[in-house]
DNA sequence: TCCTAGTTACGTACAGCGTACGTAGTGCGC
DNA sequence: GCGCACTACGTACGCTGTACGTAACTAGGA
């Protein structure tokens, strides 16, 4: 035991106050409010302990002693913008609410496209997310499979959520740092793309490719993809075909 | 038009020897190699353009000569490891086929722990990747659904995979660089849901706790995800509930 | 009431990153 | 055989997270 490096706490288990010394000047919701003004103007990448402490108008590290790690920052983040999530009164109708849920899910992520981005690494148990969690359980209140079945429900629903719509701003958001726009970049994409189906290598791509015409309506596809997981779920649909 | 920065090329169409000058010292699968190399021993982390030049022993800024940005070197590293796909013949059963391709994948994540961190971001068709979806198509022959639907399965099917697969590996390996084992700081985290979940705030989330006994296996619920997948596209199981 | 220990605040410093840029050498195409 | 496109690579810049040391502050225990 001795020398060994003690594993940090949770942040959430953490006290905000201690009650020894001096009072802390910020609270931990103006260091995640800061972090995620900075978040949705510049993007992730210009959260910096540096930036983060400018905009809060202290020295950079002084932040340390409110985030031990940086990692603590980013959850801390997904904890603020969980809060924007409308935990409604459940309707009765497990399918219509759930759908909902996601496409609330999906706004946030919009609303804050660095979200995808952390959601796979920071999957931590933050006071919001087990809120939204017990409020998706809450609505499916009305569907009878047991409970380990209903977590596996969510966990599902949220990662197309987070994949879909992860993968759209991903797409949108690379070229925020270059000196081009992702329509054009896009463009090149696409072009190499063409040629190389123009090959002749990959028939079953070309007819894929060629079948459909005009641009693909991804809110069309994310909204399928969502029901195709809800039917996996749904007694009824599975009944009545 | 004059002075606007070119849109860079997608690196699989530039050639690999343009003729003049002279004979480049690696090829671009020896890069990709030495790349994968340090990423399966060290972590993602681990890959920095030092550390790959260094491995392939030249100067740093050689490797620019081969890959113009840090970006390319990781489309590179995707399509490596996409050559350890087998890309077996079709059997005539399109979900025995796609649930061996996704397990396949699972597998490939698992000797290269770093894919699932890349795949969201690096979504480039590259030669290996273009190949694979060609298979996939294939194995799908027997499905009677649109191409459009196909394709959809595919990325619905793959989106799993990652997710499910790359949230195992990433709760196993956030501490590969930190001087605590991963199972200790599960241990905590485990400890502080349980705190969380004993206020009594949650009641939904204590049924769903108490009820399951025993650890969670992963593997069964990967392969349930699968399934339910595989049942929303499936007609067959729709109609025989 | 005063002392002291635990906090907060923050400047400095370090190791490491991606990569822009300049220069020197090489060998193919004209 | 000349010229130029290419390879090679050292140096340098601006940026990152954060370890560490020091000074100021305040609440709890004597």
């Amino acid at each position: 035991m001795a020398g060994r490096a003690a594993v940090p706490e949770v942040i959430w288990a953490r006290p905000e106050r201690t009650g020894r010394g001096p009072k802390p000047a910020f609270t931990r919701a103006d260091i995640a409010a800061a972090a995620v003004r900075i978040a949705d103007a510049d993007g992730l990448d210009g959260v910096t302990m540096r930036h983060v402490a400018t905009e809060l108008g202290c020295g950079t590290m002084s932040l340390y002693n409110y985030v031990p790690r940086k990692e603590d920052l980013y959850e801390l983040m997904i904890d603020a913008v969980g809060a924007e999530h409308e935990m409604f009164e459940p309707t009765g109708d497990w399918r219509a609410d759930m759908l909902r849920n996601a496409e609330e899910t999906r706004a946030i992520m919009y609303r804050h496209t660095w979200v995808p981005r952390l959601m796979p690494g920071v999957f931590g148990f933050s006071p919001n997310t087990l809120r939204y969690l017990e409020h998706c359980l809450a609505c499916l209140e009305p569907l009878d499979v047991p409970a380990g079945t209903k977590t596996e429900l969510i966990a599902l629903l949220n990662g197309v959520v987070t994949t879909y719509t992860g993968n759209e701003i991903a797409t949108a958001e690379r070229t925020r740092s270059m000196p081009w726009t992702a329509e054009e970049e896009n463009a090149v994409r696409m072009a190499y793309l063409g040629s190389q189906i123009a090959t002749g290598a990959y028939p079953r791509m070309t007819a894929a490719f060629t079948e459909q015409s005009g641009p693909v309506d991804l809110e069309a596809v994310f909204r399928r993809a969502l029901e195709r997981v809800l039917d996996a779920f749904d007694p009824e649909s599975r009944q009545s075909g």
